[in-house]
Order: C-alpha cells, then structure tokens, then sequence
DNA sequence: AAAAATCCCTAGTAAAAAACTAGGGATTAA
DNA sequence: TTAATCCCTAGTTTTTTACTAGGGATTTTT
C-alpha cells in the first residue's frame, strides 16, 4: 500500500508551482532544487503531467512550468491519477476495470477493498493544491 | 497505491478460515484449493500469520489451521498490517516513523499522507472478519 | 549571429521487490 | 508404519522502481 516516488515527487513539483503561481513560468531547475529532487527525474514525472493537461510549458530561456489551471481547481487526486494510475488498492477495484475475474460479482475481499478505494478517493479528491498552500500558510503564520 | 499478493491473498485465506470457523483446523491444501491459490506460496503467507498470533496451527494428519481469535476479534487491519507492515503510503506517515526527513514538521505533502491513511486505517480497523462472512450471508440471501 | 537557458525525448541500467517454486525435515493421527 | 499435515529456508524469475545519460529543439539574451 505504498505510494511510489512518482506520486510523491510529482505533488511535491506541483505544489511548488502552486506556491510560486503567477504569470511566469518556473524553471524546472528551480523546483527541483527547491524541493531536492532529481531535475532528469523530475521531466519525466513533468512531462506526463504536461501531457494530462495539468501544466503548460514555456521552452527557451526564462521559460518553464506553469500549471495548466487554478491551484483551486487542481486536486491532489488528479495529480496522483496521472502519474500513478487510477486510484485502486487492486486492479479490480478500479474505476476502468474490465477483467475477467470470476468471482467478480461476490467477492467478498473485494468489496473491502473497493470500500478502501473509496475513503482514499474522497480524501485526494478533496485536497486542491490551494488548500495545501493556505495551510502552509497557516503554520507559517502561527509560527510568528 | 497498490496491495501487494501477500495482504489480497492472505485475506482471502484468513476469511475463509473465518467462514468455516469451528472446532477443527482447516489443511491449508482446502483453503489454497477453495481461494485457488497456490499452497506453497499460501504457506509462508500463513506462516506469518500465525507467528504473529492470529492464527494457530495444528500439525500431523488431520491437523491445519485455525483462527486464533473468533472472526468477530480479528479485523482486515489486523491481517493486512502482519503482511504489508505498517498502513502508510509513505514511510514518513507510519505510526512508528522514526525518520530523519528534516522537512518533517512543516511538510505539506505529508500532512495529505498523513490524512489518507487515517482513512484508510479507519476503513480496515473497523470491518472484521466477521463482517465479511454476514456481507457473504446476505449475497447469499438476495439471490434467493 | 552566437551563446545560454530552457524544454523535449528516449534508451539504458542498476537495484530492489514481488511472487513464487522446490524440496527436505518434523510431527501426529489412523 | 504410512499418510497427512505443518515447518523452514534457499533459490529463481519476473517485474517494477528509480533513476542516469545524453542528444535534440526552441527561445531569449547578448
């Protein structure tokens, strides 16, 4: 039940866009730094979130990453469908199944784990990349 | 995101146990048989299992297994933490992390893991093995 | 025009984990 | 004594993960 590094990197590259959204596009050499991850590693993950439609990407010199929308229309949930796949503890329980198990219709393991599925889909589903700047925010203000 | 073979198939075994619950043990050839899994590879699952107490074992010739607390007392957080370790999507979010990751106080991301598996572990502390068995019981009945 | 800063793309690789397989030993009931 | 079990561990194959490497395309700056 692990997460792999592409999801985890991938948010944390998201949220630093987040943090910095503006007009200009943020090199991809920055987040990296910002958030210590490797910059080869991290155009990959970049480039399927480019592909989805989750960033737009400026070449050329003062060019970079800007996320595609709002960081209040961007969940936590999309970012981890892109680069992890859907959001399913077993494949069979994923939204796209098309399978061939057999005891599909009374598999009583499944439906734990479809119900798993659904706790952790309500949960990313309704963190927006806005809400996990405002409560960056917060701790950095009850610090002061 | 994904359970590995251990948790899925180790459920499945420890819910059939759970739905011939008795006085007699259960061979492990019958359980591999009825949730067609291979025996050997159910072996060592089950093997963890009972050095972790939640099942006992009974050896020799109409020997087997059997659960060692009634289905009611043995939740699917119970067997899935024995096989997969602790519930978390990240290491930095499991309830024993002693880690050393010095943006542990303040990350953000980490507080969205943080969040998904209490989820998740409220999903899987609260459904037992007996839950299972009246969620079969009740299939069974509908389709009268 | 040249140089520098970027994104873009793909192939390769090393390490780890997953998912078993295999087989022999110990114990106990029939 | 035999057959049915559990018990244990070593080995293997496959897959996945997590990168690294490097060259090409595009755009801005000098």
């Amino acid at each position: 039940m692990k997460l792999s590094t592409k999801g985890h990197y991938g948010l944390k590259a998201m949220y630093d866009l987040a943090l910095h959204y503006g007009n200009d596009p943020i090199p991809l050499k920055t987040v990296a730094e910002r958030q210590r991850l490797s910059e080869n590693y991290l155009e990959q993950l970049i480039a399927t979130l480019r592909r989805a439609g989750l960033v737009k990407s400026v070449r050329g010199a003062q060019g970079g990453y800007i996320l595609a929308r709002s960081p209040e229309d961007i969940t936590v949930g999309d970012v981890i469908r892109v680069l992890e796949g859907p959001i399913a503890p077993l494949e069979c329980v994923s939204e796209e199944y098309l399978g061939d198990c057999d005891q599909f219709h009374y598999c009583i393991s499944r439906n734990v784990w479809t119900k798993v599925r659904d706790s952790i889909v309500e949960v990313l589903d309704s963190i927006s990349l806005a809400d996990m700047c405002r409560e960056a925010e917060e701790i950095k203000q009850s610090r002061k």
